[in-house]
DNA sequence: TATAGCACTTGAGAAATTGGAGTGCTAAAA
DNA sequence: TTTTAGCACTCCAATTTCTCAAGTGCTATA
């Protein structure tokens, strides 16, 4: 379908249009080429024709395609050998022992938001995999305790509960000893149903007063499996790319961000390292989403690097590669 | 120095600027006032050349200056009572009492973005008040640990602890009983020069193989100082006031919003609700600041509404003061 | 002290102008 | 068959010009 030339001329005109961000004339790729800027147009147009680049204007250089892109990103970038200016920094990251390694991976994109200009995200894990490990009650003052909950994974979650100043100690560590001893393995998510079908029949007979301490612990443990911890890393760096030079682009992309479904979008279930240009990314048909799901043994949940179209695309794949490896090296 | 009808056409200056956005002119009062426009335009001039209105250019109406904005919040405005419509939203979320304390204040402050388009901001008590009230430690691997901090205000840390396999559980044990002794009553920030100073030279006399379980415990301890909580509400609502129309000024505010010392600037100490007008915020001249301590018994912390300075000051004061109130019928 | 009248200033927007960058196409050369 | 030179054509982006409406300051008068 291509010929060599023609892959060499979208390759060099894609790598040209991400480094600049500007449209790529013919004569611009005379010298590269060693040939007339008539011939590399005629090439052109043959892309065009095929769908991998575009014009804003009929008289303007050529800058490509969502096709174009995905067409360079599954056939023509070469995956490099990370730089090693890059790669200094990234590795003193994981060397570091004092770290451990959720702040790694935090510390690492961060880097990458810094070095790239592009904006980083790290999805924690639901809970709806973490199995409840151990339920602690800890006493405030008199009438207030605090609810810990933990899991399997060692994912904490906490709580404070207000209790009527009738509520006798003893009775509050009868329920938490029966809570801990029904509850112990049980997903998060199904700790609500479990209290409510389970718990509730029977509290009465280990607990005096069983109403209000029930009715304390069922609010205090059945909010827990909600959010999901979101880490952004140079969430106003994306701003600095070029493409986003209207207000009402930069509007939008921020509205974005500060949306609550935003968690659902990012959200990734596969391990491979995906690429996801413009409309592939359901977020915003001026991004590019590259991301993963990754799992420290510990923990799993999505890391993401949201850039213009135009995103380096070797360099940021390059990189993600290398975290998840680290991850994996270090996570078991 | 001012007389009664000229403080009168300030306030009707600036509450309709505040409504409008647009520079006021002198025709626009002619009916409120039953004075020709000239008679206007006389009371405009010395009001402009005390400093309190401001021309965009020689033939545009007026807008007021900052000291006209602190002038109307000191002597013009005339706190009203919270309106039927506001009054409902917020009031069902205080006498909800399946929500905590802290949920209702977050809550609270995002019905107030809404229905203001403004920002708002919650900062997190800090742990420097906080004393530590116990250690837990709890197995979740045969190498892995978490540690769990609890200050007597209810405030919960945690940290996973990765440990050589060499290390006795019972060991593990005596460390945390060790801890619990003698940090009990320690604010959180001298946690760390504790463990160096006072546990570290006796540790030895209680656990073996105390260096491993010493750096394990002090690596986990001694991080928990830093991180407020700041909880955004509506971070970009403020992008739909108008005098936010520009590339610049919107990447401008969005990036201070994003900076890491944003919550230092954001931080109040004062009890009183206090209004930092554009240059007064020291975050951004073309905000302004409305925010006050709060202190709900267990938690304490910042509340701020952040908005143009064409601010809607009367309602968001009222608004604000009756929050103020609600927390502290309920935090005690 | 307030008003009517008028000259003056300015920004915002529409329309016109210009220059340059780039393309497509054709006909000739390799 | 592929490449190239040459040229007409298109469009944007930047600049200038023009016009209009909104609003002011000032002065003379009621």
């Amino acid at each position: 379908m291509l010929g060599q030339r023609q892959k060499d001329i979208l390759k060099a005109i894609i790598e040209e249009y991400i480094k600049t961000a500007r449209p790529v004339s013919s004569k611009s790729l005379c010298k590269k080429f060693k040939v007339s800027s008539a011939t590399i147009r005629n090439d052109m147009l043959d892309l065009e024709n095929l769908g991998y680049l575009e014009k804003q204007h009929i008289s303007s250089g050529r800058i490509p395609s969502e096709v174009g892109y995905r067409y360079y990103v599954d056939n023509l970038m070469e995956p490099k050998k990370i730089s090693g200016e890059d790669m200094l920094k990234l590795q003193t990251i994981f060397t570091n022992n004092n770290l451990d390694l959720n702040s790694a991976i935090e510390k690492s994109l961060e880097i990458i938001s810094d070095i790239t200009n592009y904006t980083s995200v790290i999805l924690g894990s639901a809970s709806k995999d973490n199995l409840l490990q151990k339920v602690e009650v800890i006493p405030i003052s008199n009438n207030t305790l605090v609810a810990i909950v933990i899991t399997d994974k060692g994912h904490v979650e906490n709580k404070q509960v207000t209790l009527p100043n009738t509520v006798d100690i003893k009775e509050v560590q009868k329920t938490s000893e029966l809570l801990n001893k029904m509850l112990f393995g049980t997903p998060l998510n199904d700790v609500p149903s479990r209290l409510e079908f389970e718990i509730k029949p029977i509290i009465g007979n280990y607990v005096k007063n069983y109403e209000v301490l029930y009715n304390a612990f069922y609010e205090a443990l059945s909010n827990f499996q909600g959010e999901k911890d979101v880490h952004w890393g140079g969430k106003a760096n994306i701003l600095k790319q070029p493409e986003f030079s209207t207000v009402d682009d930069v509007k939008n992309i921020i509205s974005k961000f500060e949306s609550k479904e935003i968690v659902n979008k990012i959200e990734e279930t596969d391990d491979e390292i995906k690429v996801y240009i413009g409309t592939e990314s359901a977020l915003d048909d001026n991004v590019t989403v590259i991301k993963t799901k990754y799992n420290t043994g510990q923990n799993e949940g999505t890391l993401a690097i949201i850039g213009p179209k135009r995103m380096d695309y070797e360099r940021v794949l390059t990189m993600l590669e290398y975290i998840k490896g680290e991850i994996e090296k270090k996570g078991d």
